[in-house]
DNA sequence: GCAATGTTTATAAACATTGAT
DNA sequence: GAATCAATGTTTATAAACATT
């Protein structure tokens, strides 16, 4: 921690929202490996992605291969391709296909590839064999519900055999985008966005049923299931009105799915210093910035209270203390260190709608 | 860091060599975002992986699938299978096996499959249209030599088309590994070995000239690339001899590709104790640790110095001097905190050969 | 301006310890 | 009281953004 001066409130710090791992690891243990994970990531932050090279290269449309398939440009992930595969297509076509377009673009090209089945011949991913795109149908509610409270019963119907993420590896490079837009492949984007849709769902799709070995993570461990998914769904919904305005708009995205500016130790020293005797459980903590930061408490993954955690045992400012009884620990700030922050002398609430702040009277 | 008692000098902790990123980011910047980044990882660290489950299923052979496709598991690499597809094999077959293998496994079944196109039956990997296989032959250090001083001559002449790593997406779990053991698959895994030092050439691959768009990350910066191939290749050769017993064996792989059980802080601690002032300037402390533990020069990621700067940074026990005339900076160790740790406290060091140690004699 | 060095934050993970059934 | 399991706490690793030299 090295108590630096002027350490900025407001981070500038933290940009890219970042990909992430893919096949990463553990079962559904604890807030980490949330069931969120190694979806294609993105985590929906707009904002944040628009900076650096405007590379003029904009190869990025639609291109043909031989056998009839097809290479586009992710809607809205960044570096990734959606492969469009005939199903009479051979292998060895695939195979050429995916080299020329690695070869195109080396190493500064996209690193991923999506494979997806199309009919025959192009429409890409609509009506298929081995599967039926329920889309747009309400959720149903079917499926093993009575589980947690409202664990996103929509996810389950989930159309297993056509989709699948492969991801492909490019040696290097990412910090040269392909400036995925959404401009470029608009002609498809809607069929893709489907496909995609199913693809995230497959992805964090858990055991639904359908695989015998697994017998035990789906209990609830601390899987709140960072119900992003519908934020998605109504992100879609939304989308289907404006489009070409509202793409990094102020309005419901901003205040619920966007990160705050500040840093894992503002926030809890925000969180201690806004009771009276500057002290609180981890659990207040926890609620404390879910209340107050609502990014926390719908999109983020349940990994960010393994952070708050690591930043209290990492900075010496935090120091724990225990209550006079011995029962309950309270986090505190340590006084040499304590600037006192609270939010509200760096931001003015204007009125959210979160201000009540049930503080929890630690007692 | 809190100076808590006992700290471990060998590190317990650190287990899995852990699957990282996939499509990752930034460019060849620093040391960070190594070229060697995203290949199948796994690190050969072999040691340190059998540890839980002995999860009864074992049901990981060979597998056939229709339209000649097989799926074997991947004689080294945890998690992962070896997809053989044959040259006429049609997607739908592929990817109803592929879909086949995940449900049969489902979550906690592998979570990577490599695709690689057989000859037209069974054999896999073997003689196949577009490449030929180099295998054993002697490097011949021929295309483009005179870069460094010995930049690994020998992974140019690659064999492009045919081996390409896929990942697949399953959606979770990890900590029920699929126990990838050597018994099984034992019949291909030397054909497979040879695919799959293609495969990991492939990897990483850069930019071997076949591509036109990479102007720029070749220059040098930080990327000494890790020269993980030789040892593959060495590798390959070597399993060509004993097959069987060579397994996890503790020869050269150990001395050389093998993670030494120190933790960053420790080997930053070794290397400034092991001067006489008790003192090293960062790029004495990284050719210390690289002499010392061939993993680091050889086969870690670049990001490793990263970590080393981090770790000096971080942790109050390494305090940044400057030489009298203000010239120099050198990393010390806080005295209280200074335990006197050298390497030869924790391991007597065999003979490994690399024990002259050229200690740079700080100015 | 660039590369090396240094600082800080974020995330994931392994594992230990404590608390509650 | 032991066995389990969940919550909490500590530490390490890695990547990254950014600052300073
Ligand atoms: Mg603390
Ligand atoms: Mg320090």
């Amino acid at each position: 921690m090295r108590t630096s001066p002027r350490r900025p409130l407001i981070l500038k710090r933290r940009k890219l929202t970042l990909p992430q791992k893919d096949a990463s690891s553990t079962s559904a243990r604890d807030e980490n490996s949330g069931q969120d994970d190694k979806t294609p990531k993105q985590e929906h932050s707009q904002e944040e992605q628009h900076n650096s090279q405007p590379r003029g290269k904009m190869d990025c449309g639609l291109q043909k291969f031989p056998a009839g398939i097809k290479i586009i440009d992710h809607p809205t992930m960044p570096n990734t391709q959606v492969v469009a595969i005939p199903t009479n297509a051979d292998i060895q076509s695939i195979i050429e296909a995916l080299t020329a377009k690695g070869k195109e673009c080396g190493n500064n090209g996209p690193n991923k590839f999506i494979l997806i089945s199309s009919g025959g011949t192009s429409r890409s991913a609509g009506p298929t064999p081995l599967q039926h795109l329920p889309s747009e149908k309400k959720p149903s509610a079917a499926t093993k519900a009575a589980d947690g409270q409202e664990r996103d019963k929509n996810v389950r119907q989930t159309h297993v055999c056509n989709l699948y993420p492969f991801f492909f590896f490019c040696p290097d490079r990412q910090t040269e985008r392909c400036e995925v837009s959404q401009s470029s492949g608009e002609t498809m984007s809607s069929v893709l966005d489907n496909s995609l849709t199913n693809i995230q769902w497959l992805g964090k799709m858990r055991s639904d049923g359908l695989s015998p070995c697994s017998v035990k993570q789906d209990t609830e461990k601390e899987n709140q299931m960072p119900l992003q998914e519908r934020i998605k769904v109504k992100d879609a919904a939304a989308a289907a009105i404006p489009t070409a305005a509202a793409a990094s708009s102020s309005s419901w995205q901003d205040s619920v799915s966007e990160r705050p500016p500040y840093s894992y130790m503002a926030m809890i020293q925000f969180a201690i210093n806004s009771t009276e005797k500057k002290r609180m459980t981890l659990k207040d903590i926890y609620t404390w910035i879910e209340d107050h930061f609502p990014y926390f408490k719908h999109v983020a993954k349940p990994g960010w209270k393994n952070s708050i955690r690591h930043n209290l045992s990492l900075h010496d400012m935090f120091v724990r203390e225990t209550s006079a009884n011995g029962k309950i620990s309270f986090w505190t700030i340590h006084p040499d260190a304590n600037r006192c922050l609270t939010l509200d002398q760096v931001f003015k609430p204007l009125d959210l709608g979160s201000p009540t702040s049930p503080e929890h009277s630690e007692s």
